[in-house]
DNA sequence: GAGCTTTTGGTTGTGCACAATTTAATTGTG
DNA sequence: CACAATTAAATTGTGCACAACCAAAAGCTC
């Protein structure tokens, strides 16, 4: 592959470089710390809000595309019922948003934002800007940073679901 | 900026603009699903060593500088006691590290490794190799990644202290 | 229509992140 | 020495992520 040896030490056992334990920590670290970093911005800037981080996201969705089943939901933000329906009930207790069953099939429940849950977004559209202005990046540069990520993303989960299957061949 | 302004809607309310809002969500949102992807990868390749992703980190450092207290385990982390002390319970149930009160100043807890932990460093010499694979980018890109990544973490660092203390003035 | 599978949510349990509080040991100051 | 302030861990409580399991409702097939 094209990683460049390491020019220091280690002729007799090449597989306990030590560097290859450092510089894995460091991807994934930066990543996680990252992670962190921004949940700690958000965490700032939401707490006017009542909202915690997921929470925000889960707003940013209904405020986009309006009433949602639970399952729908879960899609746009790759999370499982086990994650949304607390979370849901949370923000009912607070009023922002309703949960019905649905009339047609009995299964589903459809969330739909309360009038004092679609207020809210007035008060949630500076946050965008203040943590533009967090990052200390411009649009492009954050821009390039979210395609690569994407990109990331996409090559880690297959990778899971390589992992995962491909070996055991099912 | 360089933001397209949206083709359809909104004359009326500038400042309501829905792609403010859109956009944000890109940028965490990308952000917090990369991160989790990679935690992802991390459940599928630790399980095998019986470790979780920040329970493997913990040994990383462990591996790298030795035994630590407790306090310079959660600086390399920037994890508080409050994730550590259960965390290192479980590392110590599994076997793998040991907690021991200094003699010196009995407020600090001393974590070492066990011959166990120590071995078990041999099974993960190999992770890092695959973490990289299944990344599916080159090293040079991953060591660019990983920089501004660290760039963004400390800007957004950065940013929450001035809004926590900036304001309020202390 | 009986019986099977799938879909949709919910529940439970484990583990992490973080704020707030507590305890004990240490340090600093009069 | 007494006493206040500081420090290191632990504890408690809330919320999120995810796996595993469960239950009810649809949808199918015969």
């Amino acid at each position: 592959m094209s990683v460049s040896p390491t020019p220091s030490a280690g002729p007799a056992t090449d597989a306990a470089d030590p560097d290859w334990l450092r510089l894995d920590r460091q991807i994934c670290f930066s990543l996680n710390a990252a992670s962190r970093a921004f949940n700690g911005v958000y965490r700032v800037l939401l707490k006017d809000l009542g909202l915690t981080y997921p929470q925000y996201l889960v707003m940013l969705v209904l405020w986009e595309r309006g009433a949602l089943p639970v399952k729908q939901l879960g899609e746009h933000l790759r999370l499982d019922s086990g994650t949304l329906s607390p979370l849901l009930k949370r923000l009912e207790g607070a009023g922002l948003v309703r949960r019905e069953r649905s009339a047609s099939d009995e299964r589903s429940v459809r969330v739909t934002l309360t009038g004092e849950g679609t207020a809210l977004r007035e008060r949630a559209l500076e946050v965008p800007r203040r943590i533009a202005a967090a990052t200390g990046a411009d649009p492009a540069e954050i821009g390039e940073l979210r395609d690569r990520l994407d990109r990331l993303t996409g090559a880690l989960d297959a990778a899971v679901r390589e992992l995962e299957q491909g070996p055991a061949a099912r």
